[in-house]
Parts: C-alpha cells; structure tokens; sequence
DNA sequence: CCTGCGATTTGCT
DNA sequence: GCAAATCGCAGGC
C-alpha cells in the first residue's frame, strides 16, 4: 500500500506493457519497493501482478528468507549459485532445483544483506492459452501455477532471467488493482524445508483457490 | 482424500 | 555421496 502511494504517477502506457500493464496499474513496482525488510516486502506481494512476457496474474502466496534463517542459500555464505542474494534489491533470483525446475525469488533488503522472497502461487489472469500449453497435458485453471515450478513453467521463467531487474525488463511485478484492497493475508510455516520450520514466514491470500497447498 | 516414491541435476559436505 | 525452497503418479483407505 504504501508502494503503491509511490507509484501512483499517471502518464503514458509503459512501452511494451500492452494490456497486461493496463489491467494491473500503469508502472511497475520501483525499486525501492522492494529495499526494505524481506517479511514486509512478502506480504505485501501477495495481491500484486506478476508479467512474463504477456502471461502473468496475481501473486497468492510467497515465502521469505534471510541470512539468519537456517533454510535460506545465503545461510552459510555466498556461493555461484546464491551470489545474485547479496547484490541489489528489485532483482530476479531464480534457481535450477531437484534436477527438473527453476524457482524465482525476487531478492530485497539493502545491497549486501542477502533475502528474497519466493513467490510461490499465481492466479492465472493473461496468456492462460500460453500457460495451458507449457503446462500440457494440465488444462485446469487452478493447477497452471499453484506451485514454485509450475508457476516458473507456466510463464516460461528459467535461468535466463537470472539477476534480471523486475523493475523493468522482461519480468515484471505491477502493484494490486482495486479488486485486491482489503483481501486478508495468512501467515503459516514455510513448504518444503527441513529446518527453520517455526517460522511463520509464508503469506497467502485468504481464502484463494490457487494456493499450493491450503493455508 | 491422503501418503509415499521416483525423476534428474546441481551444489556443497 | 547425498540432500534439495518440487511435481506427478501410483496405491491405499
């Protein structure tokens, strides 16, 4: 909400945006959005529109991870994979996992302070033709990106957008549209780690269908 | 509906 | 050598 205060300027149709930008708010989230604490910055993600290349929706649940937290990358230091964590804020953190999908974080906190948040579930609202076809033989709506990996396969992420700002470029994170005011946040324990697990640092749309697993 | 397992590659111990 | 921020299918209840 208070991002959006930021990017509320009017003006021409953003180059590219088509009508994907239109139906989401003209200009992308800045940079600045996404400089600041990682938990803040996942909730607040929860609700905004992601856009690949025309094919996109509304994000309905994230994760958040920092150094401090043992089921972060960063945990233990900087490596080849998890270096785009440590650079600045606003960029596309996307990684190869269990030898078959890519998973997108989009990194935040000041430059040096590795966190991101994974975004984690889609609503699916443009290009779902685009979407049924990368996710063949799934036709479900509810089913095209209700995961990390099915999310990144439906839009066509991989690591080609790796330490890519969202900001602009080819990627891009556009604030709530009316509709989404007021739609309450769950907050519950992480997916798919091993540690860390008391942490509550998942955040969900309530009540949406398109979440990975129920919150 | 729910639980368990194999796929397939990378990164790090 | 093994675990991994996952997914889809098989099998049981």
């Amino acid at each position: 909400m208070k991002a959006e205060g930021a990017c509320m300027s009017q003006g021409e149709p953003v180059a590219g945006g088509g009508p994907a930008a239109a139906g989401a708010g003209l200009k992308a989230l800045p940079r600045d959005f996404y400089g600041r604490e990682v938990n803040l910055v996942a909730r607040e993600l929860v609700g905004c529109r992601l856009m690949h290349e025309g094919v996109g929706g509304v994000i309905v649940e994230t994760e958040a991870y920092n150094r401090n937290d043992p089921a972060c990358h960063a945990h233990r230091g900087m490596t080849e994979r998890n270096r785009v964590m440590f650079g600045p804020p606003g960029r596309a953190y996307v990684y190869f996992s269990y030898g078959m999908h890519h998973l997108l974080n989009i990194v935040c906190e000041r430059e040096g302070e590795p966190a991101a948040v994974l975004i984690r579930a889609l609503e699916p609202r443009e290009g779902i033709e685009r979407m049924r076809s990368r996710r063949a033989p799934v036709v479900e709506l509810r089913q095209l990106a209700n995961g990390p990996g099915k999310l990144c396969q439906a839009l066509g992420i991989d690591l080609a957008r790796n330490g890519e700002p969202v900001y602009r470029g080819p990627l891009k994170i556009y604030p709530p549209d009316s509709e989404w005011q007021g739609t309450g946040i769950v907050a519950t324990p992480r997916i798919g780690i091993s540690v860390g697990t008391r942490r509550k640092w998942r955040y969900c749309a309530a009540g949406s269908r398109f979440l990975s697993r129920k919150a």
